[in-house]
DNA sequence: CTTGTTACCGATACCGGTATCGATAACATC
DNA sequence: GATGTTATCGATACCGGTATCGGTAACAAG
């Protein structure tokens, strides 16, 4: 407990008796408030030195009305997508004096909702959340909540208020687009619980439709039943060639799949026949010693954008740019 | 703004008006505290879930002096080992009611401190840091909190209150070991920016030190001024294979480094005369086609003990586990 | 009928800040 | 000397909860 458990901290108050003013003083002293002459400034600067004071958020911010919290709520960390926004983010709020609470949804609505309620309770001044799939009941509550609202990552559905993302319907199918281009005809899909995985459904639906116009479709697909990670996908991976052999591209729901299958590949000698598409566009996958496809997803850029919003939300209540921030996600790796 | 910007949520006072009670007996039926009869509970609960009450965590936690708040400073979000230790807390603290309010430091101490200090301002009611590096005045600033200090990863100095880690100084040396066991016995080195990862230098260290036990050192080494990639993992280790091409094992500062070395090693077609070591254990070491030695790092749980710690601290104001926990990390991919 | 006892509830004082308005003193102006 | 102006500061009332204590009504016991 430092070396002082059970001490409390020094208040306005103390600094004031220390300093020979009304707290009131040193309140305008330490927020650089004008009516303070600068010799009781200094004498208010050297007692709040001396005692150590860390000015006290929950107070400030009952007592202005506002906090400087902004709340996250991601699905997931256990791939490297959501912490880099978390970073774009954290960058994003850097030098706005803004913190940043998050919380985890584990993709279940249920768990999202309460974790919502709970960030919620600190009356944050916005709230960033991802995809536009919450149930009636969490819109509901974030509405009443009467601040900005930013759902990130997904396009694909009406905003509460700001949109921050990027359509996966429409990523699938320039992935599909762009892949049958190529020359490549023989598709499989290889994914992980796609009930839960909202995007990565709307991509592979998006691929799907665009192979039906061209009077194509999955020849064969694994779905896994625990969360993506290279090693499902290299799993899957190796069941699929097994079954389909003459496959000449699989989709993956994301690149650590798409990576797992480039391994699998690498282990079935099958790198030159066959292409591996995944999404994100993870550093990992341009370092890979075998190509992948990818879309490259702006997650730093997405988390900064939503930040920049919060931010304006403190100043004005109302942010400065667009309800709705739309990225379109480059491939690469093909060709 | 959700569609009521402005309109203030409701408050207990109003909640109670609504009931036909004081606010008193509203606190106290939300809370289910005793001294409230079933029917005033009944009509207490109705208006509530009329009014869309959501309670007010500022004034509660000012009111009764300890937040649910636990801060948490890592250094980075750039790859997967810190936010999984923030899952691990997050897993931890589920159930709690506890809130985790997370920063970044970038591996920059002055930026720590700052950080550190607008986390003190909210009075959690613990404090998670990385390492046990901190300059002076971060201490005693931690220490002036009055709150327990759980610091996290590393092992190697003297705890502030709790610490939950391993010792990366061990951590080196027994890869050394198990290495030089294995008949490797021409090593070299690949890292980056040691002068800011800290634990990765550590576990430089510790190596080097095994490594003139047995009259050995590195015989080549490349260090990145960028951070840790699997990238410049690639880049560096094509570097070090030109210029020393006789090395039969490579120590990185990382499994991220090592992977890169492993991608490098596959295209150099080097893959059967040397062995490329990291260190965490990351899941993707382990799916890779080529095999690499690595230490598994207990990264989730370290987040869940620490987590525990702080909820304990939470009840009791002290916790009931020990002040250390030390995890000994096993090493596998070697044999 | 008086006196406890118990169950339930409200009034009041905080928590540690900020907003607002009023007070005081020094000085300039008439 | 009376008055206005400006700079500086303090007193007071909040913000939205909780802790604490006291009050009232209903019922049992003497």
């Amino acid at each position: 407990m430092g070396d002082s458990l059970g001490i409390r901290k020094p208040t306005l108050e103390e600094v004031a008796a220390a300093a020979g003013v009304s707290k009131m003083t040193v309140s305008r002293a330490l927020r650089g408030a004008p009516d303070v002459s600068p010799e009781t400034r200094e004498r208010v600067l050297k007692a709040t030195e001396q005692l150590g004071y860390v000015g006290n958020q929950l107070a400030l911010s009952l007592s202005s009305q506002r906090t400087n919290l902004v709340a996250v709520v991601v699905p997931s960390m256990s791939n490297i997508v959501f912490p880099e926004v978390l970073a774009g983010i954290s960058v994003g709020l850097e030098g706005s004096g803004m913190q940043a609470v998050f919380g985890l949804s584990d993709y279940d609505a249920r768990k999202e909702r309460d974790v919502i309620r709970d960030m919620l309770s600190w009356r944050p001044s916005a709230i960033i959340v991802t995809g536009l799939d919450q149930p009636e009941d969490t819109v509901k509550m974030l509405r009443s909540a009467a601040i900005p609202v930013i759902q990130i990552m997904d396009l694909d559905g009406t905003p509460i208020d700001f949109n921050v993302g990027l359509s996966h319907g429409k990523a699938g199918e320039e992935m599909a687009r762009a892949l049958i281009a190529a020359g490549r005809r023989r598709f499989g899909y290889v994914g992980s619980v796609l009930e839960r995985d909202l995007r990565a459904a709307k991509r592979k639906a998006g691929f799907e439709r665009v192979l039906l116009e061209h009077r194509l479709a999955f020849i064969g697909q694994r779905i896994g039943d625990t969360l993506s990670s290279v090693c499902l996908g290299k799993y899957l991976t190796h069941e699929l060639l097994r079954a389909e052999p003459n496959l000449d591209c699989i989709y993956y729901s994301n690149d650590d799949m798409a990576v797992g299958g480039a391994f699998a590949g690498m282990e079935a000698s099958r790198t030159d026949d066959i292409l591996m598409a995944g999404f994100n566009g993870l550093e990992l996958a341009a370092a890979l010693p075998v190509r992948i496809a990818t879309s490259k997803s702006p997650r730093r850029m997405i988390g900064e954008v939503a930040a920049r919003l919060a931010r304006g939300s403190m100043v004005t209540g109302v942010p400065s740019s667009g309800k709705i921030t739309a990225f379109v996600p480059e491939i690469i790796g093909i060709e």
